[in-house]
DNA sequence: TATTGTTATACTCTATAACTATA
DNA sequence: TATAGTTATAGAGTATAACAATA
């Protein structure tokens, strides 16, 4: 299992980065898909990054004009981050250009092995969003 | 598909790093234990890196004593880059905390979906096996 | 005092371009 | 000329430590 994982990121290295995002600012982004404006410490937080990491790619972020931010209304000290129309398009042509590669791939492996992935990715995904301390 | 894969990085990341080897590095000290001494361009080109990038990277290993080289006998441009007992201990060393850490997450996981990923393994394993051109 | 965020500094990792040495 | 590798330079991405502003 561990050395598995360990060649899908190898694989997913290979397959994603056309688009220019890391994978760290692509989840960044994809998140305030999900979740709408949030501060900057809740991000770091949930992507597993330390707070002056997530401050600059956000600095990033909203250089390249994928991400706004704003004071919040209700705490002086914080900074509410939103995905911009830019950065909702990015994503989308993101997840468009990564779900042809995964397309091309499983066009190559057998119809048997496509069909037992199929069936464990409920599983993959509840494994996946185990929040782990 | 290309969401669970995306989340499975973010939990990989958080579940790795503690070895103080990048994905690459880590990547590139299996193959050197599993295809024995290479050549720089030839690990570059299996790890989806410029040579140069591979270059600074053995040199980085160099200096932390996971690996050793030496000029090849064969062609006096190239350079042989080989695993030593240090580079050897330290993947066991990070297979063993992998293997500890996914045994903490698929105790959270029911039995039904730990059945089910166990499943799809030999197929994900031949998934990332894949060279993709 | 504690929390939120940024700035300062340093290192890894990556790329492209320019270079050296060998074939 | 072509190939193998390194060096130069630049930028992303990360960390820890120090700092400013607000609660």
């Amino acid at each position: 299992m561990a050395e598995v994982l360990e060649r899908l990121l190898t694989l997913a290295r290979r397959l994603v980065p056309q688009t220019g995002l890391s994978l760290t600012a692509a989840a960044t982004l994809v998140r305030l898909a999900r979740e709408g404006p949030s501060r900057v410490s809740d991000l770091a937080s949930a992507e597993g990054v330390t707070q002056p990491a997530m401050s600059q790619l956000v600095a990033r972020l909203e250089r390249d004009g994928y991400v706004a931010r704003t004071p919040s209304p209700q705490d002086g000290r914080a900074v509410l981050t939103a995905l911009t129309a830019a950065g909702e398009h990015v994503i989308a042509a993101r997840r468009d250009e990564r779900v042809r590669a995964l397309a091309t791939l499983f066009a190559e492996v057998g119809a048997d092995d496509a069909r037992a992935i199929a069936a464990a990715l409920p599983a993959l995904r509840r494994l996946s969003t185990i929040t782990n301390s």
